[in-house]
DNA sequence: TGATACGTTCAATACAAATTGAACGTTCGC
DNA sequence: GCGAACGTTCAATTTGTATTGAACGTATCA
């Protein structure tokens, strides 16, 4: 049974676009009763140790794990977060968000540009009242869907 | 700078996930002031001419782009809507909620094997009660969800 | 009807992203 | 200080997915 959810969570963030293992360790440790280590990790789901370092720590960057220490023993040892809301609040926020950003400097910088040129060049064939509306509506949309984002992430974060 | 938006669009779609063909395509028909043809899509973009048709097709089914006739051409042309807000909606819809449903049946399907396993085996040292909590932590998550997904895009329809 | 100009499909290919694993740095116990 | 047991990193590799382009079906016009 719990093969079958770690197997189908791992399909879900591979489809997602973020990886396979993200799925697969985060459903495994969350149907563990007992923390995991990384060790287990690789044993259980036959992933690298380099793959399940690296996903541990993004699980735990998004508050969906917790490191927990155990008396006598070295390996760091894994505990599942059931706060799903914030969870995907913030790991939402992580990769869109980042996404985003480029695609948002670009569109300012290729704004400023068109300002340049449409001051530099009254008279010749190009149609700056058209790329200029158009690109107003892109900032107009932007603004609506920033606030659209905003409030619900206020909901999601509210519970 | 045109260009420049191109690009730009091209690889934010490539990073969400949905191709780079998909941004170049929409973007250069969005600040094309004519329609444009599948051939004006493979000079402009440098993109093959199966790429152009299936992903003319995609943005229409979303209702991004509008096939226009022209009369004494033989060819399709199409024209760019600004309806972001329904736009985006449609394809979230559409992207989102495929991946979705796989996962969803998986969901049951496990639920339904661990239903007949607890009742098979009462004596054995599976932890059923650990087992079904997690589960239906999940179960609780998913139709929060819903209700929230439901209402942002409601948003979203309404302007 | 035949020839031409399209759009579509899908197996082959190219590309990007995830995963691996060996090398490395660090911590802990002795 | 030394060795062993970890976790981490990143270049090489594998895997998944988008893109290509030749073959095909269809509509149009002479």
């Amino acid at each position: 049974m719990r093969r079958r959810f770690i197997e189908a969570a791992g399909q879900m963030t591979q489809t997602l676009g973020v990886g396979r293992a993200l799925g697969q360790v985060f459903t495994h440790i969350y149907f563990s009763r007992q923390p995991q280590s990384l060790d287990d990790l690789t044993q259980s789901l036959g992933i690298s140790k380099g793959s399940a370092s690296m996903t541990v720590r993004q699980l735990e960057q998004w508050g969906a794990l917790r490191k927990v220490w155990i008396k006598g023993e070295r390996k760091d040892y894994y505990e599942a977060l059931d706060h799903f809301g914030r969870i995907i609040r913030r790991a939402l926020l992580d990769v869109i968000g980042r996404k985003m950003e480029s695609g948002d400097h670009v569109l300012q910088d290729a704004e400023e540009e068109m300002q340049e040129a449409a001051a530099g060049s009254a008279d010749d064939a190009t149609d700056w009242t058209f790329l200029r509306d158009r690109v107003a509506k892109i900032r107009a949309f932007r603004g609506r869907a920033q606030r659209l984002w905003d409030s619900s992430i206020l909901k999601m974060l509210l519970k």
